[in-house]
DNA sequence: GGTTAATGTTTTAAGCCTAAAATAGTTTGT
DNA sequence: ACAAACTATTTTAGGCTTAAAACATTAACC
């Protein structure tokens, strides 16, 4: 038989044994989140001297060759317009980016990823993407392609519920 | 024969065929958390009127009836130090907690809710139960466990990880 | 017993983030 | 054509967060 593992010092350890299922996962999950992206950003910065939001909005913007529109953006970054705002500021004065207005539609514009920043999003990438099979590493294969197809499910219901929050919050109009 | 989802419009926008299991697990991972935490963020401040951080603080601080240590704290909401200080600067402040330095050792201070901040909470936290079930209530119960299970592997192998970075760092001591 | 190292907490500086209000351009209905 | 509604973005105000430096207390070591 096994021993129990140490009780966790993070997130989780306000979860107790009545509670439910569906709170110690979630409490789990956010622990898993939180350390990978903690250590992800110590990296960036120790080794590459940018912050986590600046690289998650280079790599967002690397994919597309046409660049993202502002909403885009933000949407991708899981992030208010307002922060996009002032994260795509400092990538344009830093000469990284650059914020065109569309000639069809003056409210939209286009970022765009420069030469410059697409040079900097290559040099940090490889290093990104070993970080994370490292910390993902000793995940078999098999469990990480479960996992995979758990979360999606899991994915799915958290968005069927985000555009029907009716049921419990006001029940039927009279 | 199914019709494939929609390509998603967040974080996992980035990933492509090509990149590795790691990756696209991380991504999808953290598009749940971000989902589930802004959710809950937003209800938090709609119904309650207080924030996400002063919801989780309170939650540690509930279960402790001996309150926590200033580093106890910060290590279960997963933020610095410095961090912790204005939360609990702001509890004091409210009178939702106390913070009394302990005898036997002058450097630690320890945080207890009063009885003010345990009302509070009793308040909050049922609602806070229940968005959490509705969020992951179409995902069934053997999936929530089997989620629960490999979310303690990939949780065990990135501790692993954390310990021991030295692999790729700097390779073995002469 | 006095220096040095270690530990616990706070402060500081800079940047991140949200929600709400404001601005500006576009579409719709008449 | 004009007003009203809608859409895209920025601004504002306030709070959150980190990393690094500073401060204060305790432990370790001659």
């Amino acid at each position: 038989m096994n021993i129990a593992p140490p009780p966790p010092q993070d997130y989780e350890a306000a979860a107790t044994q009545d509670d439910t299922v569906d709170l110690r996962v979630w409490l789990r999950l956010l622990s898993c989140a939180n350390m990978i992206e903690a250590e992800i950003r110590r990296r960036l910065r120790r080794e590459f001297g940018v912050t986590l939001p600046w690289f998650d909005a280079v790599a967002q913007l690397y994919r597309e060759t046409d660049g993202l529109t502002m909403s885009a953006l933000s949407r991708r970054l899981m992030v208010t317009n307002g922060n996009a705002t002032s994260l795509v500021d400092r990538l344009v004065t830093e000469g990284h980016a650059t914020r065109k207005a569309e000639p069809l539609d003056q409210r939209v514009l286009r970022v765009r990823l420069t030469r410059k920043g697409r040079t900097a999003f290559e040099r940090i990438h490889p290093a990104h993407r070993r970080w994370i099979s490292d910390l993902m590493g000793t995940t078999k294969q098999t469990d990480l392609a479960r996992l995979y197809g758990l979360l999606a499910n899991l994915k799915g219901s958290i968005a069927l519920e985000l555009d029907a929050p009716s049921t419990k919050a006001e029940g039927r109009p009279t």
